[in-house]
DNA sequence: GTCTATATGGGGATAGAC
DNA sequence: GTCTATCCCCATATAGAC
């Protein structure tokens, strides 16, 4: 067998894996169960567990990224200096991650659920390189979206870059979640819907009048939604 | 020692540990020594960890969802059969989870954390028994949603409760990225500012007009934003 | 109810023959 | 490069004295 086809039989195997069941679940005995490889083989070709995960990661990360960054200067050219809309954003950012995937099982695509994993695990267990990947992406679509939106305040930018990233992450991350609330009622497997609703959701989300500072007047109507609101002191 | 002092001691140091840690990188080791109890005195009292996973939500989600639920029972009172507040809902939705917090410790609160987690790690190792006790929330609260917006498909309302959860979730769940994503210019403690910025967000995202059907026209600029936008198919 | 001691299994990793 | 056999640690769990 050549070398670099159990190489890549560990590296698919372990991405299913943990893209099912995430890191800490997963044993190498798990994975070369799946793969039909020899558990030495894992040390022979990558050293540890930690180094496989990287390494799965390395073989993806590298060309999502570019992807995304690719495709952000796509708009940014067709653009030359005008306004560049928000869903065509959105797009170029969470796209890659579902068209680079390569396998669709009859659930989500793997890779999906495997970078959403990415986020969702503990920051902790993250390797510093997979972050350092992800810097260039967030420097250029901060800025993109900075440009795209020039009354919201930084502050607000990032908090609410934050919340797309997680509506992302976690909305690939456990697609049961969408069967469990529908009851059954919207269709899992239709990634292609699921990801216009959520550019569809979140434009609108980015759009939105920026929360004016604690006890400030707000200029939509917030007036229930903050400040103790409901009465959360007084029910102590 | 008081019988229940042992107890509370081991639910008090799982539901940190769990929080920070999620609970398969959790041994019961690291819980007995962070409580200063003895090993058995966990198998004594709940029998497996598994069972003490349960118990330590247990704990906290019968009141967390009670409150909700008392929460929206005022929103609707309130309203009297008039239209309630998206942003009123979303408030009785998120705040019960950080105003039963326990320990804010210099992070977020704990118990952010852990329902963070509960919705990130992997659905197969959540109890059913958890997920049930959720089960008037997200009735409820679905059919609150609808009514507040009549004009939006059942089939989006599902998708979109289901990103309200995500980033909820996912934002709780992970903290340091916000301080990545801002290069620490955010302050991540604010929990109050995270929660109407929260709020905000999703209310905007909530109130979106409902995303065409594949390859119709849609009614706001989402010209580049589906059906093959950027050329994904050419781009292979 | 609380402890010590231990059973039992699974995990990652390695040595060394082929 | 691939395999078998094994080391060693850490995990959950239990038995049984106090």
């Amino acid at each position: 067998m050549a070398t670099n086809e159990t190489r890549e039989k560990i590296l698919d195997a372990a991405e299913s894996l943990f893209a099912r069941q995430g890191f800490g679940a997963t044993s190498l005995r798990t994975v070369i169960a799946e793969a039909d490889v020899n558990l030495a083989a894992v040390h022979y070709h990558f050293g540890s567990k930690e180094a496989l995960i990287r390494a799965v990661f390395s073989r993806r990360l590298a060309p999502l990224n570019a992807e995304r960054l690719r495709r952000l200067d796509d708009i940014e050219n067709d653009a030359a200096g005008a306004a560049v809309s928000i869903e065509r954003l959105l797009d170029a950012f969470i796209r890659p991650a579902v068209v680079l995937a390569p396998g669709g099982t009859d659930e989500a695509p793997i890779l999906t659920l495997l970078f959403g994993r990415l986020h969702t695990e503990p920051g902790n267990n993250l390797p510093q390189l997979i972050y350092d990947q992800f810097d260039d992406v967030v420097t250029r679509f901060v800025e993109a979206f900075t440009r795209a939106l020039p009354d919201l305040p930084l502050d607000e930018l990032y908090t609410r870059f934050h919340f797309v990233i997680g509506t992302m992450a976690s909305s690939f991350a456990d697609p049961q979640r969408l069967a469990y609330v529908s009851r059954g009622r919207v269709d899992r497997r239709d990634v292609e819907s699921l990801i216009t609703r959520m550019i569809t959701f979140l434009a609108a989300a980015l759009r939105a009048p920026a929360t004016r500072p604690h006890g400030a007047e707000a200029t939509v109507d917030l007036s229930s939604a903050t400040g103790d609101p409901i009465g959360a002191g007084a029910r102590e």
